[in-house]
DNA sequence: GTGGTCTAGACCACT
DNA sequence: GTGGTCTAGACCACA
Protein backbone atom coordinates (compact mmCIF):
# COMPACT_ATOMS: atom_id res chain seq x y z
CA UNK A 1 0.00 0.00 0.00
CA UNK A 2 0.92 3.38 -0.77
CA UNK A 3 1.00 6.65 0.95
CA UNK A 4 1.95 10.15 -0.99
CA UNK A 5 0.03 12.96 0.76
CA UNK A 6 1.85 15.82 -1.89
CA UNK A 7 0.70 16.45 -5.28
CA UNK A 8 3.12 15.59 -7.49
CA UNK A 9 2.79 17.44 -10.46
CA UNK A 10 4.86 20.24 -11.10
CA UNK A 11 3.92 23.41 -9.45
CA UNK A 12 4.28 25.95 -12.57
CA UNK A 13 1.30 23.32 -13.79
CA UNK A 14 -0.50 23.33 -11.05
CA UNK A 15 -0.55 27.53 -11.53
CA UNK A 16 -1.34 26.89 -14.72
CA UNK A 17 -4.73 24.86 -14.08
CA UNK A 18 -5.71 27.51 -11.62
CA UNK A 19 -5.70 30.53 -13.74
CA UNK A 20 -7.42 27.53 -16.45
CA UNK A 21 -10.53 26.93 -13.82
CA UNK A 22 -10.58 30.34 -13.07
CA UNK A 23 -11.20 31.19 -16.80
CA UNK A 24 -13.58 28.18 -16.87
CA UNK A 25 -15.53 29.70 -14.09
CA UNK A 26 -15.89 33.06 -15.22
CA UNK A 27 -14.06 34.47 -12.21
CA UNK A 28 -10.90 35.69 -14.76
CA UNK A 29 -12.91 37.52 -17.85
CA UNK A 30 -10.92 38.00 -21.34
CA UNK A 31 -9.02 41.21 -20.56
CA UNK A 32 -8.60 40.82 -17.34
CA UNK A 33 -5.34 41.40 -15.31
CA UNK A 34 -3.83 38.59 -13.24
CA UNK A 35 -1.98 39.65 -10.07
CA UNK A 36 1.64 40.29 -10.59
CA UNK A 37 3.95 37.52 -10.26
CA UNK A 38 5.56 38.87 -7.00
CA UNK A 39 1.94 39.24 -5.81
CA UNK A 40 1.11 35.24 -7.32
CA UNK A 41 4.35 33.96 -5.39
CA UNK A 42 3.47 35.47 -2.19
CA UNK A 43 0.61 34.02 -1.67
CA UNK A 44 0.61 30.80 -3.33
CA UNK A 45 4.02 30.53 -1.23
CA UNK A 46 6.28 29.86 -4.00
CA UNK A 47 9.18 30.80 -5.69
CA UNK A 48 8.92 33.59 -7.99
CA UNK A 49 11.09 32.19 -11.04
CA UNK A 50 7.56 29.04 -10.92
CA UNK A 51 4.95 31.51 -11.21
CA UNK A 52 7.05 33.42 -14.08
CA UNK A 53 7.30 29.65 -15.92
CA UNK A 54 3.42 29.06 -15.06
CA UNK A 55 2.61 32.78 -17.19
CA UNK A 56 4.92 31.54 -20.10
CA UNK A 57 2.99 28.68 -20.03
CA UNK A 58 -0.45 30.55 -20.56
CA UNK A 59 1.26 32.54 -23.25
CA UNK A 60 2.60 29.57 -25.12
CA UNK A 61 -0.92 28.35 -24.93
CA UNK A 62 -2.44 31.70 -26.15
CA UNK A 63 -4.62 32.44 -22.61
CA UNK A 64 -3.02 35.48 -22.00
CA UNK A 65 -0.79 38.46 -23.35
CA UNK A 66 2.08 39.67 -21.29
CA UNK A 67 2.63 43.44 -21.40
CA UNK A 68 5.61 45.08 -20.46
CA UNK A 69 5.35 47.38 -17.77
CA UNK A 70 1.39 47.01 -17.56
CA UNK A 71 1.37 42.84 -16.48
CA UNK A 72 -0.39 39.93 -17.46
CA UNK A 73 -3.83 40.28 -19.57
CA UNK A 74 -6.18 37.38 -20.22
CA UNK A 75 -6.52 36.63 -23.80
CA UNK A 76 -9.11 34.20 -24.67
CA UNK A 77 -12.09 34.39 -27.12
CA UNK A 78 -15.79 32.88 -26.33
CA UNK A 79 -15.25 30.12 -28.18
CA UNK A 80 -12.09 29.07 -26.23
CA UNK A 81 -14.03 29.26 -23.17
CA UNK A 82 -16.44 27.40 -24.38
CA UNK A 83 -13.81 24.65 -25.20
CA UNK A 84 -12.76 24.86 -22.12
CA UNK A 85 -15.54 24.11 -20.30
CA UNK A 86 -16.36 21.22 -22.59
CA UNK A 87 -12.48 19.74 -21.98
CA UNK A 88 -13.03 20.26 -18.01
CA UNK A 89 -16.40 18.37 -18.16
CA UNK A 90 -14.44 16.08 -19.80
CA UNK A 91 -12.14 15.52 -17.01
CA UNK A 92 -14.21 15.76 -14.58
CA UNK A 93 -16.09 12.88 -15.89
CA UNK A 94 -13.26 10.71 -16.13
CA UNK A 95 -12.62 11.47 -12.77
CA UNK A 96 -16.14 10.26 -11.91
CA UNK A 97 -15.38 7.51 -13.74
CA UNK A 98 -12.41 6.35 -12.80
CA UNK A 99 -13.19 6.41 -9.09
CA UNK A 100 -16.26 4.54 -9.51
CA UNK A 101 -14.44 2.18 -11.44
CA UNK A 102 -11.86 1.68 -8.79
CA UNK A 103 -14.42 1.16 -6.18
CA UNK A 104 -15.72 -1.58 -8.12
CA UNK A 105 -18.61 -0.42 -10.41
CA UNK A 106 -18.49 -1.82 -13.88
CA UNK A 107 -19.30 0.06 -16.53
CA UNK A 108 -22.79 -0.83 -16.82
CA UNK A 109 -23.22 -0.31 -12.93
CA UNK A 110 -21.71 3.10 -13.18
CA UNK A 111 -24.27 3.87 -16.02
CA UNK A 112 -27.39 2.40 -13.60
CA UNK A 113 -26.43 4.51 -10.67
CA UNK A 114 -25.73 7.76 -12.33
CA UNK A 115 -29.03 6.91 -13.79
CA UNK A 116 -30.63 6.35 -9.86
CA UNK A 117 -28.75 10.03 -9.18
CA UNK A 118 -30.24 11.50 -11.97
CA UNK A 119 -33.75 10.13 -11.23
CA UNK A 120 -33.79 10.88 -7.55
CA UNK A 121 -32.97 14.51 -8.04
CA UNK A 122 -34.87 15.25 -11.11
CA UNK A 123 -31.55 16.76 -12.61
CA UNK A 124 -27.85 16.50 -12.27
CA UNK A 125 -27.24 17.53 -8.61
CA UNK A 126 -28.68 19.02 -5.54
CA UNK A 127 -28.97 21.64 -2.88
CA UNK A 128 -25.02 21.11 -2.21
CA UNK A 129 -24.39 20.17 -5.85
CA UNK A 130 -22.09 23.35 -5.72
CA UNK A 131 -19.62 22.05 -3.10
CA UNK A 132 -16.61 20.64 -4.40
CA UNK A 133 -13.60 22.52 -2.46
CA UNK B 1 -8.81 35.49 -7.37
CA UNK B 2 -6.98 33.12 -4.67
CA UNK B 3 -4.33 30.84 -5.25
CA UNK B 4 -3.31 28.25 -2.54
CA UNK B 5 -1.85 24.79 -3.74
CA UNK B 6 -1.50 23.13 -0.58
CA UNK B 7 -4.02 21.03 0.24
CA UNK B 8 -6.15 22.39 3.01
CA UNK B 9 -7.81 19.27 4.43
CA UNK B 10 -5.77 17.99 7.97
CA UNK B 11 -3.24 15.46 6.94
CA UNK B 12 -4.75 12.89 9.18
CA UNK B 13 -7.79 13.13 7.46
CA UNK B 14 -6.25 12.72 4.14
CA UNK B 15 -4.28 9.49 5.32
CA UNK B 16 -7.81 8.13 6.72
CA UNK B 17 -9.35 8.64 3.37
CA UNK B 18 -6.31 7.58 1.38
CA UNK B 19 -6.67 4.05 3.42
CA UNK B 20 -10.54 4.16 3.09
CA UNK B 21 -9.88 3.99 -0.79
CA UNK B 22 -7.38 1.07 -0.24
CA UNK B 23 -10.47 -0.68 1.36
CA UNK B 24 -12.83 0.61 -1.26
CA UNK B 25 -10.94 -0.61 -3.83
CA UNK B 26 -10.25 -3.97 -2.29
CA UNK B 27 -6.23 -3.69 -1.77
CA UNK B 28 -6.80 -3.67 2.05
CA UNK B 29 -8.96 -7.04 2.86
CA UNK B 30 -10.56 -7.14 6.69
CA UNK B 31 -7.78 -8.70 8.77
CA UNK B 32 -4.99 -7.30 6.68
CA UNK B 33 -2.33 -5.49 8.73
CA UNK B 34 -1.43 -1.95 8.23
CA UNK B 35 1.89 -0.64 7.33
CA UNK B 36 3.04 0.32 11.18
CA UNK B 37 2.56 4.02 11.96
CA UNK B 38 6.57 4.74 11.14
CA UNK B 39 6.41 2.97 7.91
CA UNK B 40 3.55 5.42 6.80
CA UNK B 41 5.28 8.46 8.76
CA UNK B 42 8.39 7.80 6.70
CA UNK B 43 6.66 7.15 3.45
CA UNK B 44 4.52 10.00 3.66
CA UNK B 45 7.18 12.17 5.00
CA UNK B 46 5.18 13.42 8.18
CA UNK B 47 5.44 12.86 11.65
CA UNK B 48 4.59 9.45 13.22
CA UNK B 49 2.41 11.46 15.68
CA UNK B 50 0.13 12.42 12.84
CA UNK B 51 0.06 9.12 11.71
CA UNK B 52 -1.37 7.92 15.48
CA UNK B 53 -4.04 10.50 15.06
CA UNK B 54 -5.16 9.01 11.67
CA UNK B 55 -4.96 5.40 12.88
CA UNK B 56 -6.69 6.50 16.30
CA UNK B 57 -9.47 8.24 13.78
CA UNK B 58 -9.78 4.90 11.90
CA UNK B 59 -10.05 2.99 14.95
CA UNK B 60 -13.19 5.50 16.36
CA UNK B 61 -14.59 4.75 13.27
CA UNK B 62 -14.43 1.13 13.64
CA UNK B 63 -12.59 0.58 10.53
CA UNK B 64 -9.53 -0.52 12.13
CA UNK B 65 -8.27 -2.37 15.48
CA UNK B 66 -4.98 -1.82 16.81
CA UNK B 67 -2.45 -4.61 18.94
CA UNK B 68 0.01 -2.57 21.34
CA UNK B 69 3.05 -4.19 20.07
CA UNK B 70 1.97 -5.91 17.28
CA UNK B 71 0.39 -3.54 14.56
CA UNK B 72 -3.42 -2.16 12.94
CA UNK B 73 -5.46 -4.72 11.37
CA UNK B 74 -8.30 -3.60 9.31
CA UNK B 75 -11.66 -4.68 10.59
CA UNK B 76 -14.68 -3.97 8.46
CA UNK B 77 -17.78 -5.95 7.50
CA UNK B 78 -18.73 -6.47 4.05
CA UNK B 79 -21.83 -4.98 4.38
CA UNK B 80 -19.37 -1.76 6.14
CA UNK B 81 -17.59 -1.63 2.38
CA UNK B 82 -20.67 -2.14 0.47
CA UNK B 83 -21.37 1.40 2.52
CA UNK B 84 -17.97 3.21 1.94
CA UNK B 85 -18.14 1.71 -1.73
CA UNK B 86 -21.72 4.03 -1.98
CA UNK B 87 -20.20 6.38 0.20
CA UNK B 88 -17.25 7.17 -2.38
CA UNK B 89 -19.73 7.06 -5.37
CA UNK B 90 -21.96 9.76 -3.80
CA UNK B 91 -18.58 11.67 -2.96
CA UNK B 92 -17.32 11.26 -6.75
CA UNK B 93 -20.72 12.57 -7.91
CA UNK B 94 -20.86 15.65 -5.54
CA UNK B 95 -17.45 16.38 -6.64
CA UNK B 96 -18.79 15.80 -10.91
CA UNK B 97 -21.28 18.32 -10.45
CA UNK B 98 -19.51 20.28 -8.23
CA UNK B 99 -16.84 20.85 -10.84
CA UNK B 100 -19.54 21.18 -13.96
CA UNK B 101 -21.66 23.59 -11.98
CA UNK B 102 -18.40 26.00 -10.92
CA UNK B 103 -17.91 25.92 -14.70
CA UNK B 104 -21.75 27.41 -15.63
CA UNK B 105 -23.20 24.38 -16.21
CA UNK B 106 -26.89 24.29 -14.48
CA UNK B 107 -28.75 21.21 -13.47
CA UNK B 108 -30.51 20.42 -15.95
CA UNK B 109 -27.54 20.98 -18.28
CA UNK B 110 -25.41 18.71 -16.21
CA UNK B 111 -28.42 15.92 -16.82
CA UNK B 112 -28.10 16.25 -20.26
CA UNK B 113 -24.48 16.17 -20.66
CA UNK B 114 -24.37 13.30 -18.56
CA UNK B 115 -27.21 11.29 -21.04
CA UNK B 116 -24.76 12.37 -23.87
CA UNK B 117 -21.82 10.78 -22.20
CA UNK B 118 -24.08 7.71 -21.47
CA UNK B 119 -25.28 7.26 -24.79
CA UNK B 120 -22.18 8.17 -26.77
CA UNK B 121 -20.01 5.19 -24.70
CA UNK B 122 -22.42 2.74 -24.22
CA UNK B 123 -21.57 2.67 -20.50
CA UNK B 124 -20.49 5.19 -18.48
CA UNK B 125 -16.60 5.22 -19.23
CA UNK B 126 -14.11 4.40 -21.70
CA UNK B 127 -10.88 3.22 -22.50
CA UNK B 128 -9.31 5.48 -20.11
CA UNK B 129 -12.03 5.47 -17.23
CA UNK B 130 -9.31 3.90 -14.82
CA UNK B 131 -7.47 7.14 -15.00
CA UNK B 132 -8.01 9.20 -11.40
CA UNK B 133 -5.15 10.88 -10.56
CA UNK C 1 7.18 -5.36 46.94
CA UNK C 2 6.45 -2.48 44.69
CA UNK C 3 6.47 0.59 45.06
CA UNK C 4 5.16 3.20 42.75
CA UNK C 5 3.79 6.55 43.58
CA UNK C 6 2.79 8.14 40.44
CA UNK C 7 -0.95 7.59 39.21
CA UNK C 8 -0.47 5.45 36.06
CA UNK C 9 -3.42 5.94 34.68
CA UNK C 10 -2.96 8.26 31.43
CA UNK C 11 -3.12 11.78 32.33
CA UNK C 12 -5.79 12.75 29.77
CA UNK C 13 -8.09 10.09 31.07
CA UNK C 14 -7.61 11.14 35.01
CA UNK C 15 -8.55 15.09 33.52
CA UNK C 16 -11.95 13.29 31.48
CA UNK C 17 -12.56 11.57 35.16
CA UNK C 18 -12.25 14.59 37.02
CA UNK C 19 -14.83 16.20 34.10
CA UNK C 20 -16.99 13.49 34.45
CA UNK C 21 -16.98 13.83 38.19
CA UNK C 22 -18.07 17.63 38.34
CA UNK C 23 -20.82 16.32 35.75
CA UNK C 24 -21.74 13.74 38.29
CA UNK C 25 -21.80 15.88 40.94
CA UNK C 26 -23.76 19.00 39.61
CA UNK C 27 -20.68 21.20 39.75
CA UNK C 28 -20.81 21.00 35.62
CA UNK C 29 -24.42 21.61 34.15
CA UNK C 30 -25.58 20.97 30.40
CA UNK C 31 -24.59 24.17 28.87
CA UNK C 32 -22.04 25.08 31.04
CA UNK C 33 -18.55 26.43 29.33
CA UNK C 34 -15.67 24.34 30.11
CA UNK C 35 -12.20 26.31 31.13
CA UNK C 36 -10.33 26.94 28.19
CA UNK C 37 -7.92 24.16 27.43
CA UNK C 38 -4.54 26.50 28.13
CA UNK C 39 -6.56 27.37 31.43
CA UNK C 40 -6.85 23.59 32.32
CA UNK C 41 -3.12 23.02 31.12
CA UNK C 42 -2.02 26.03 33.19
CA UNK C 43 -4.27 24.90 36.22
CA UNK C 44 -3.45 21.07 35.94
CA UNK C 45 0.51 21.43 35.01
CA UNK C 46 0.40 19.57 32.16
CA UNK C 47 0.41 20.37 28.08
CA UNK C 48 -2.12 21.83 26.26
CA UNK C 49 -1.84 18.97 24.03
CA UNK C 50 -3.06 16.50 26.69
CA UNK C 51 -5.92 18.50 27.58
CA UNK C 52 -6.84 18.85 24.16
CA UNK C 53 -7.07 15.02 23.77
CA UNK C 54 -8.97 15.16 26.90
CA UNK C 55 -11.18 17.28 25.08
CA UNK C 56 -11.44 15.23 21.90
CA UNK C 57 -12.53 12.53 24.31
CA UNK C 58 -15.19 14.02 25.81
CA UNK C 59 -16.49 14.94 23.07
CA UNK C 60 -16.37 11.21 21.59
CA UNK C 61 -17.82 10.16 24.21
CA UNK C 62 -20.82 13.04 23.38
CA UNK C 63 -20.85 14.59 26.94
CA UNK C 64 -18.91 17.56 25.44
CA UNK C 65 -19.08 20.41 22.07
CA UNK C 66 -16.43 22.34 20.96
CA UNK C 67 -17.38 25.45 19.58
CA UNK C 68 -14.33 26.98 17.20
CA UNK C 69 -13.04 29.97 18.93
CA UNK C 70 -15.36 30.10 21.62
CA UNK C 71 -14.59 27.00 23.68
CA UNK C 72 -16.17 23.59 24.95
CA UNK C 73 -19.02 23.05 26.40
CA UNK C 74 -21.10 20.57 28.51
CA UNK C 75 -23.51 18.73 26.37
CA UNK C 76 -25.42 15.96 28.52
CA UNK C 77 -28.59 15.09 29.04
CA UNK C 78 -30.02 14.32 31.88
CA UNK C 79 -30.54 11.17 31.38
CA UNK C 80 -26.96 11.03 30.57
CA UNK C 81 -26.10 12.01 34.44
CA UNK C 82 -28.30 9.47 35.63
CA UNK C 83 -26.32 7.20 33.86
CA UNK C 84 -23.19 8.57 35.03
CA UNK C 85 -23.86 8.55 38.43
CA UNK C 86 -24.84 5.01 38.34
CA UNK C 87 -21.62 4.41 36.64
CA UNK C 88 -19.73 6.16 39.29
CA UNK C 89 -21.68 4.23 42.16
CA UNK C 90 -21.01 0.96 40.37
CA UNK C 91 -17.05 1.95 40.30
CA UNK C 92 -16.81 3.46 43.68
CA UNK C 93 -18.26 -0.36 45.23
CA UNK C 94 -15.69 -1.61 43.18
CA UNK C 95 -13.06 -0.17 44.62
CA UNK C 96 -14.38 -0.40 48.09
CA UNK C 97 -15.22 -4.18 47.51
CA UNK C 98 -11.62 -4.34 46.15
CA UNK C 99 -9.61 -2.77 49.14
CA UNK C 100 -11.48 -5.28 51.38
CA UNK C 101 -10.74 -7.91 49.30
CA UNK C 102 -7.05 -7.12 49.37
CA UNK C 103 -7.15 -6.54 53.11
CA UNK C 104 -8.54 -10.58 53.50
CA UNK C 105 -12.42 -9.81 53.84
CA UNK C 106 -14.16 -12.71 51.95
CA UNK C 107 -17.20 -11.55 50.41
CA UNK C 108 -19.68 -12.68 52.82
CA UNK C 109 -17.03 -11.30 55.63
CA UNK C 110 -17.68 -7.69 53.71
CA UNK C 111 -21.40 -8.00 53.30
CA UNK C 112 -21.50 -8.73 57.31
CA UNK C 113 -19.13 -5.67 57.89
CA UNK C 114 -21.33 -3.12 55.46
CA UNK C 115 -24.31 -4.52 57.10
CA UNK C 116 -22.73 -3.74 60.63
CA UNK C 117 -22.23 0.21 59.44
CA UNK C 118 -25.50 -0.02 57.83
CA UNK C 119 -27.01 -1.16 61.40
CA UNK C 120 -24.59 1.28 63.49
CA UNK C 121 -24.83 4.19 61.37
CA UNK C 122 -28.62 4.06 60.68
CA UNK C 123 -27.68 5.29 56.97
CA UNK C 124 -24.62 4.60 55.03
CA UNK C 125 -22.71 7.78 56.28
CA UNK C 126 -22.23 9.68 59.41
CA UNK C 127 -20.92 13.20 59.84
CA UNK C 128 -17.43 13.08 58.08
CA UNK C 129 -19.30 11.16 54.73
CA UNK C 130 -18.18 13.73 52.75
CA UNK C 131 -14.68 13.22 52.84
CA UNK C 132 -13.35 11.82 49.66
CA UNK C 133 -9.46 12.52 48.76
CA UNK D 1 -13.74 23.98 38.49
CA UNK D 2 -10.81 22.88 40.00
CA UNK D 3 -8.15 20.53 38.22
CA UNK D 4 -5.48 18.62 40.11
CA UNK D 5 -3.85 15.79 39.00
CA UNK D 6 -0.64 15.82 41.65
CA UNK D 7 -1.04 13.51 44.90
CA UNK D 8 -0.51 16.44 47.55
CA UNK D 9 0.14 14.19 50.02
CA UNK D 10 3.32 14.37 50.97
CA UNK D 11 5.78 11.04 49.04
CA UNK D 12 7.11 10.32 52.76
CA UNK D 13 3.44 9.51 54.09
CA UNK D 14 2.19 8.03 50.74
CA UNK D 15 5.27 5.50 51.05
CA UNK D 16 3.88 4.81 54.66
CA UNK D 17 0.47 3.92 53.19
CA UNK D 18 2.42 1.53 50.51
CA UNK D 19 3.99 -0.02 53.20
CA UNK D 20 0.98 0.09 55.82
CA UNK D 21 -1.44 -1.51 52.73
CA UNK D 22 1.15 -4.27 51.91
CA UNK D 23 0.91 -5.46 55.52
CA UNK D 24 -2.57 -5.11 55.37
CA UNK D 25 -2.61 -7.64 52.04
CA UNK D 26 -0.41 -10.22 54.06
CA UNK D 27 2.23 -8.97 51.38
CA UNK D 28 4.72 -8.03 54.50
CA UNK D 29 4.49 -10.23 57.40
CA UNK D 30 5.91 -9.94 60.91
CA UNK D 31 9.83 -9.95 60.55
CA UNK D 32 10.02 -9.74 56.90
CA UNK D 33 12.90 -7.36 56.23
CA UNK D 34 12.14 -4.76 53.60
CA UNK D 35 13.86 -3.54 50.99
CA UNK D 36 17.14 -1.51 51.55
CA UNK D 37 16.24 1.95 51.67
CA UNK D 38 18.25 2.62 48.48
CA UNK D 39 16.29 0.00 46.29
CA UNK D 40 12.79 1.84 47.64
CA UNK D 41 14.66 4.89 46.89
CA UNK D 42 15.18 3.85 42.99
CA UNK D 43 12.15 2.24 42.04
CA UNK D 44 9.63 4.90 43.57
CA UNK D 45 11.93 7.52 41.73
CA UNK D 46 12.38 9.63 44.91
CA UNK D 47 15.19 10.94 46.97
CA UNK D 48 16.92 8.44 49.44
CA UNK D 49 16.22 10.80 52.18
CA UNK D 50 12.96 11.20 51.82
CA UNK D 51 12.92 7.14 51.88
CA UNK D 52 14.88 7.61 55.20
CA UNK D 53 11.61 9.88 56.59
CA UNK D 54 9.34 7.40 55.62
CA UNK D 55 11.44 4.27 57.57
CA UNK D 56 11.66 6.59 60.44
CA UNK D 57 7.81 7.24 60.43
CA UNK D 58 7.33 3.54 60.45
CA UNK D 59 9.67 2.81 63.03
CA UNK D 60 7.84 5.87 65.43
CA UNK D 61 4.43 3.95 64.54
CA UNK D 62 5.68 0.97 66.43
CA UNK D 63 5.57 -1.30 62.75
CA UNK D 64 9.12 -1.43 61.83
CA UNK D 65 12.48 -1.84 63.73
CA UNK D 66 15.76 -1.07 61.75
CA UNK D 67 18.95 -2.94 62.74
CA UNK D 68 22.27 -1.55 62.15
CA UNK D 69 23.64 -3.10 59.14
CA UNK D 70 20.85 -5.40 58.51
CA UNK D 71 18.18 -3.53 57.47
CA UNK D 72 14.63 -3.15 58.55
CA UNK D 73 12.23 -5.22 59.50
CA UNK D 74 8.34 -5.82 59.91
CA UNK D 75 7.71 -5.54 63.52
CA UNK D 76 3.82 -5.78 64.13
CA UNK D 77 1.47 -7.92 66.44
CA UNK D 78 -0.94 -10.15 64.81
CA UNK D 79 -3.45 -7.86 67.23
CA UNK D 80 -1.90 -4.41 65.46
CA UNK D 81 -2.16 -6.26 62.03
CA UNK D 82 -6.09 -6.82 62.79
CA UNK D 83 -6.84 -3.24 63.65
CA UNK D 84 -4.82 -2.08 60.73
CA UNK D 85 -7.34 -4.06 58.58
CA UNK D 86 -10.77 -2.89 60.62
CA UNK D 87 -8.98 1.17 60.22
CA UNK D 88 -8.55 0.36 56.20
CA UNK D 89 -12.11 -1.01 55.66
CA UNK D 90 -13.19 1.91 57.87
CA UNK D 91 -11.37 4.22 55.50
CA UNK D 92 -12.76 2.42 52.21
CA UNK D 93 -16.01 2.67 53.70
CA UNK D 94 -15.50 6.71 54.21
CA UNK D 95 -14.45 6.92 50.53
CA UNK D 96 -17.24 5.35 49.26
CA UNK D 97 -19.98 6.91 51.06
CA UNK D 98 -18.15 10.04 50.14
CA UNK D 99 -18.40 9.17 46.47
CA UNK D 100 -21.69 8.45 46.56
CA UNK D 101 -22.91 11.65 48.58
CA UNK D 102 -20.69 13.56 46.39
CA UNK D 103 -23.11 12.36 43.52
CA UNK D 104 -26.00 13.18 45.09
CA UNK D 105 -27.25 9.99 47.15
CA UNK D 106 -28.28 10.84 50.38
CA UNK D 107 -27.36 8.21 53.35
CA UNK D 108 -30.80 6.52 52.93
CA UNK D 109 -30.12 6.19 49.49
CA UNK D 110 -26.72 4.25 50.03
CA UNK D 111 -28.26 2.36 52.44
CA UNK D 112 -30.09 1.14 49.58
CA UNK D 113 -28.47 0.70 47.07
CA UNK D 114 -26.05 -1.24 48.81
CA UNK D 115 -28.40 -3.26 50.21
CA UNK D 116 -29.36 -3.82 46.26
CA UNK D 117 -25.80 -4.72 45.29
CA UNK D 118 -25.46 -6.92 48.49
CA UNK D 119 -29.03 -8.42 47.53
CA UNK D 120 -27.78 -9.01 43.54
CA UNK D 121 -24.53 -10.55 44.41
CA UNK D 122 -25.76 -12.97 46.99
CA UNK D 123 -22.54 -11.16 48.85
CA UNK D 124 -20.39 -8.04 49.18
CA UNK D 125 -18.49 -8.28 45.65
CA UNK D 126 -18.04 -10.39 42.63
CA UNK D 127 -15.79 -11.73 40.20
CA UNK D 128 -13.97 -8.77 39.56
CA UNK D 129 -14.12 -7.50 43.02
CA UNK D 130 -10.74 -7.75 43.20
CA UNK D 131 -10.14 -5.17 40.58
CA UNK D 132 -8.55 -1.78 42.36
CA UNK D 133 -6.06 -0.97 40.03
C1' DG E 1 -8.57 35.34 22.80
C1' DT E 2 -10.57 30.29 21.33
C1' DG E 3 -9.70 25.56 19.51
C1' DG E 4 -7.18 22.75 15.53
C1' DT E 5 -3.18 20.93 13.46
C1' DC E 6 1.55 19.64 13.09
C1' DT E 7 6.35 18.74 14.36
C1' DA E 8 10.39 16.83 16.82
C1' DG E 9 11.73 14.12 20.04
C1' DA E 10 11.26 11.76 24.44
C1' DC E 11 9.97 7.74 27.31
C1' DC E 12 7.06 3.80 28.28
C1' DA E 13 4.65 -0.90 27.83
C1' DC E 14 3.94 -4.76 25.33
C1' DT E 15 5.56 -8.93 22.67
C1' DG F 1 10.36 -3.92 16.79
C1' DT F 2 5.02 -2.39 17.85
C1' DG F 3 1.68 1.23 19.50
C1' DG F 4 0.66 4.71 23.61
C1' DT F 5 1.57 8.82 26.04
C1' DC F 6 3.55 13.25 26.90
C1' DT F 7 6.04 17.58 26.17
C1' DA F 8 7.43 22.02 24.11
C1' DG F 9 6.61 24.95 20.89
C1' DA F 10 5.02 26.37 16.36
C1' DC F 11 1.49 28.12 13.14
C1' DC F 12 -3.26 28.49 11.55
C1' DA F 13 -8.48 29.54 11.41
C1' DC F 14 -12.21 31.41 13.53
C1' DA F 15 -14.67 34.99 16.08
Amino acid sequence: MKFHLREDRPIYQQLVTTIADAIVRGELRPGDRLPSQREVAAEAKVNPNTVQRAFMELERMGWSETRRGEGTFVKVTEEQITRLKEQAAQEAWQQFCGKLTAAGFSNPAIKEWVHSQLGEKGGGGHDSAGQHS
